[in-house]
DNA sequence: ATCAGCCGTGAATAGTTGTTCACTTCTTCA
DNA sequence: TGAAGAAGTGAACAACTATTCACGGCTGAT
């Protein structure tokens, strides 16, 4: 052969194949899933319609990588944030707040990878992620039933309720209007986040006071 | 003229556009909107594909038209449900123990009407709906509040809250499996309506007691 | 410098589905 | 019964997009 990758043109590929990703997901964040197509994706990452096929098999596959990739952050900031609280109800505080804060700083990025109608092969990346971000709730539900904070409860029901009322009441289409005013944005992720508490059965007043912590921290990451 | 409707002949068309919706119904229930597409629902009606635009001027009106008749129905089994219980927060539970049941007896159907995506002008009409389900809803934890049975809150994004905690955790794709089976399928309803309670600031051990009542008249309408 | 082979291209292709419309069939009434 | 006009038909059309592929240009070893 005459021809063998040189390590710059690997370093070349893998950015331009992050570039695809990071067009994809731009356009997601700006028009929902439906604004993943593969023609403007590609004018956005300065490369043709084809080029895109030289790096990802389909549509599909490119969409699924683009939730895993989204998913992996959100599920390590929840991992953070959790493991820095002092004790499992703070650290279940602490997770539920983190997810508010990140779908409401993303929101049309958030609606795209959680609620969006895709297709059939999407759907089952999509599943996967969502039952690790789901799963993480659960154990942190789990660590303060264990640690007598809470009643005994079905977890994974009460995981993936609790992000449903997240999602719903925060990005769905009946969630308030002017969330871009800090104040309001803060007022409803310390609202939903009592809700959610109190939902898994944190006395009302005790819910009250982990609010209040919880979002101290994360006041910083809505700034950013 | 030598020729104008007779009244066999506008039962005949009423009946006609009964169909269609039917069947554009029962296509929904069984795929979800995705399902609902011209040419199945004619042949469904005993149609052919043109004359769907006989009834329906677009697609997208005739997919509102089904939301708002599931709709409707929902929120008159929601009020028939909570008017009929002693007080407000048997109201309450009423209210939520019945958009459980419904949603989980017609699960593909819901999911369409809820989440599925659609395009714009069907939103429109889905927003509509969901506002009423959720305003229903909303008024049933401010009578609680007002008689002083729950703490002041903001009852619309409690009430939004609530619905996405049922839809994410009984039609979503995280939820349980097997709620074919009749007792699962009661203990997933009872789960869900103590968390959605909790969560508006029901003391636990009330809200358990407030599960059991409501769930009683309900089950006759999982047999249903 | 040169050539083998990979990378990038974008016009053409193909599949899907909502919508139209020229035509047929049915209904009503004189 | 026949004419006027409405209702029904379904094949053809149109719009949208994912995907392909034959070609031109670039890269790297000799």
């Amino acid at each position: 052969m005459v021809y063998r990758r040189t390590h710059q043109v690997v370093k070349r590929l893998a950015a331009r194949r992050s570039a695809i990703l990071a067009a994809a997901r731009d356009a997601a964040a700006e028009g929902g899933m439906a604004a993943v197509q593969i023609a403007p994706v590609a004018v956005r990452a300065n490369v043709a319609a084809g080029t895109v096929y030289r790096y990802f098999p389909s549509k599909a596959e490119l969409i699924s990588e683009l939730i895993a990739e989204v998913s992996r952050d959100e599920l390590a900031a929840i991992r953070r944030a959790a493991d820095a609280a002092p004790g499992p109800s703070s650290a279940l505080a602490a997770a539920v707040t983190t997810v508010a804060v990140h779908v409401l700083s993303q929101r049309k990025l958030a609606w795209g990878i959680l609620a969006e109608p895709v297709d059939v092969d999407v759907s089952v990346s999509r599943l996967a992620s969502r039952r690790e971000i789901s799963g993480e709730i659960a154990a942190r539900i789990d660590a303060a039933v264990r640690a007598g904070h809470l009643p005994a409860q079905d977890t994974a029901l009460a995981a993936t309720a609790l992000l449903g009322a997240l999602h719903e009441s925060l990005v769905g289409p009946l969630a308030p209007e002017n969330l871009d005013d800090p104040a309001k944005l803060r007022d409803a992720v310390q609202t939903v986040t009592l809700l959610a508490l109190r939902a898994v059965g944190v006395m009302d007043a005790r819910a009250r006071g982990l609010v209040v912590q919880a979002v101290l921290p994360a006041k910083a990451l809505v700034g950013a």
